[in-house]
DNA sequence: GCTTTTTACTTGACTGAACAAGTGAATGGA
DNA sequence: TCCATTCACTTGTTCAGTCAAGTAAAAAGC
């Protein structure tokens, strides 16, 4: 009785894909957060923050580079940071050659728990993604996620990877 | 001086595939989020609760079983069927057969608002995901999706898809 | 050179999600 | 036929994320 005859429904073949790909949304997230939750006690979003930080020069970026590098926005970011701060993981202080800016940087404890922490992802990262997959599978995955990508930015006007507040 | 000889860091091939999808994996839902958010003031998660109850004969089905089909907790299914249930879109009363369960029924009004919404989000699908790939790259999407899942339901040795709690 | 604006955050209020501890209805065993 | 247990939720608490103000430093305008 209801649909209409709008294209208001996927079906057959694009509605499997979607499927599939709709769940590998929700699952494969998942999964890697829970890798790191147990093993490390660290979120995916707060792994993300250590790797960038880990291979900066110096350990260290501005708050805004790792906004972007993190795609996350400056808010979100400020309290991830203070996080991690009070771990003794990371140190914030303000840039000298400019006080609007703030620096943050990787502490040795904060390299030390990356260092612990990246055997176990990037394993769990191939175990669930890579080793299933054959060779050219893999190559097309990344054709694929880029065509993706693609569209997406293409929606939104091409935003400048530094999605503001 | 980092970098240990240990499995610790992708490279090559496999990083631009892992960082590709990655990037997928962040992006698409929030963009699919914000297109229903924008154009119908509902959650990618509360359409799937309409898309459910829509779908189901009598438009009714039980919380336990729509946990199941959203892929939820029954506490973040129950906060939000309360939500939903304050729109106006839906109702709910315990089963008379099994007063423990209780059965979700969409509205009249519920049902006006999952068809209102529909071909914002399936057209956001098809322009973001399916129409960007030629018909083998879809194929090949759904198979490797479907691998991965596999993957991952190994991993957790096939937890049947009603998680409790 | 003094105000106004912009930049780069930080913070308070609020919302949604997770976890654990309830609650109340059925069921199963002694 | 009780009582304990299981089931199917619901709710209290806590915590992360967003949005809208803040704040403080630099840049721009006049």
């Amino acid at each position: 009785m209801p649909d209409h005859n709008a294209p208001a429904a996927l079906g057959g073949d694009d509605l499997e894909t979607w499927s599939a790909l709709a769940t590998v949304l929700e699952w494969l997230p998942a999964a890697l957060d829970a890798e790191l939750l147990r093993d490390s006690d660290v979120t995916h979003f707060e792994y993300g923050i250590l790797f960038a930080l880990a291979n900066a020069s110096d350990l260290t970026l501005r708050m805004s580079v790792l906004a972007g590098y993190a795609n996350s926005s400056l808010s979100r970011l400020s309290r991830a940071i203070q996080r991690l701060e009070t771990r003794g993981w990371v140190q914030r202080e303000p840039d000298p050659d400019d006080g609007r800016y703030t620096l943050a940087t990787l502490t040795n404890r904060g390299r030390e728990k990356f260092h612990q922490a990246s055997p176990g992802h990037v394993a769990t990262v191939n175990r669930l993604v890579l080793d299933p997959l054959t060779q050219s599978q893999r190559r097309l995955l990344r054709d694929i996620s880029r065509r993706i990508l693609r569209a997406i930015r293409e929606e939104k006007g091409w935003q400048p990877p530094l999605s503001s507040n």
